[in-house]
DNA sequence: CGACCGCTTGAAACCAATCAAAAAATGTGG
DNA sequence: CCACATTTTTTGATTGGTTTCAAGCGGTCG
């Protein structure tokens, strides 16, 4: 993990995607000052399941993955994090360890902030601590939401609702391929399923027409059909 | 739903066990002025999925599920909340339509704490946003640990989990039995399964002398080797 | 090595029927 | 009219059988 000098976080526009928006000028400097830069190459740890952090990661660019090891060996992903998350911030306000794991799915540059900054201003600015309130309650509904899926959805319908959501989440590359390539593996760890089973299923929905693939490439073709049979119609 | 006179919040030990004992004297005293208390009987919906919630609700007394509807009129239990939980924090605070359903499983008393009531203390006394924030990210934890339970477990480490569990929250009967009493179609809206697996499971679990069942009441009997059976050893 | 395919096996969903227990309704004597 | 026993109804638990789904394994291909 190489480290960087680089910007002011007054100066960041990433900032304004997530909570440190809400900090003050003098806020900013004085986390613009004790903040290092790191740039991440794609398969890098940035963190791993049951370390203590020292403070929390602002993803500038790239991607990553939060996943969580089960006894099995396999690995069960949760979350897919791009520019403008915040990594570790549960642990860190919990003061816990980490119960994820972090590694790069794409080249990254993320800015790490130590905790007692971060403190400071949950401690100072209750504008601050509730953005990363509103920003917890999301990630609640999202999960509970995931909960769901699981449990009640088949397999086809929830690589369905993956591929959907990737296809909302990140740009399409030059041809209109989703810009971010996951591996079978990746996504049969999103997905919470064996690699074959998510493959045969990615192949039906080749031959149903909904997507085309290429390689690890995935592009959408009816996104609208797709959401209907996500939603059971 | 029955209103009933009751206590000042000041005196109220309940506020130990959540984010309220951060509250000061005089804030107590005003959310004690606005708060009503409710007597909710067994069965009854304390909220459904997609209300709009004027306030939170604190537990006093009984247990209640939180749950979900899914798209195949199968109930997924995401929750129990019980004594000190706060039920409807996450809408009130994102400012959004309740995602989950309270249904009460004992008679339950409750009080009802208004929107704006909790949102002054969240936007003056920084401990008490503090508190809240600690509490989501342990419900964040929870869901994530359900996440990877629900796709790597099977059905019956899931349910011997759940029973473990159970036996860990609620106090004994006089004879020993877990405190609460779910039906076999509750059990598997938390285990996200369906009635008859359930059923089944715990019939193997019986006899293979990990418990002993007696219409709803469960008793376990060999905690730890349950818990190795749970994470496959 | 990652993507892909075929095949087998096991697990769990789904369906249908029976059985047991609890709750509601009814009836009877005091 | 009430206390209490009795019947009826409803609800939940259980079991058997079938079908579907997805895991696991072996192997090919680019």
């Amino acid at each position: 993990m190489d480290t960087l000098e680089q910007g002011r976080c007054e100066n960041c526009i990433i900032r304004q995607l997530n909570s440190l928006k809400a900090l003050s000028k003098s806020e900013l400097k004085a986390i613009s000052d004790s903040k290092t830069t790191k740039s991440i190459k794609k398969g890098d740890t940035i963190f791993t399941e049951g370390e203590n952090l020292n403070g929390v990661f602002c993803v500038r660019n790239g991607v990553t993955k939060l996943s969580k090891l089960s006894a099995n060996g396999k690995d069960q992903i949760v979350k897919l994090a791009k520019k403008g998350e915040v990594l570790g911030q549960r642990s860190v306000i919990a003061n816990q360890k980490t119960n994820l794991a972090a590694i790069a799915l794409k080249d990254m540059e993320v800015c790490f902030i130590p905790k007692h900054k971060l403190n400071e201003s949950i401690n100072n600015n209750i504008e601050f601590t509730k953005e990363i309130l509103l920003k917890m309650t999301d990630e609640l509904k999202f999960a509970n939401d995931m909960i769901m899926d699981l449990s009640q959805k088949t397999v086809k319908q929830r690589v369905a609702q993956i591929l959907l959501y990737l296809n909302n989440s990140f740009d399409k590359d030059d041809e209109g391929f989703i810009g971010l390539y996951l591996t079978r593996n990746d996504i049969s760890d999103i997905v919470g399923t064996a690699k074959e089973a998510c493959i045969r299923t990615l192949t039906e929905l080749k031959n149903e027409g909904f997507i085309f693939t290429q390689g690890k490439r995935i592009k959408i073709l009816k996104p609208k059909s797709l959401l209907h049979f996500i939603n059971g119609i």
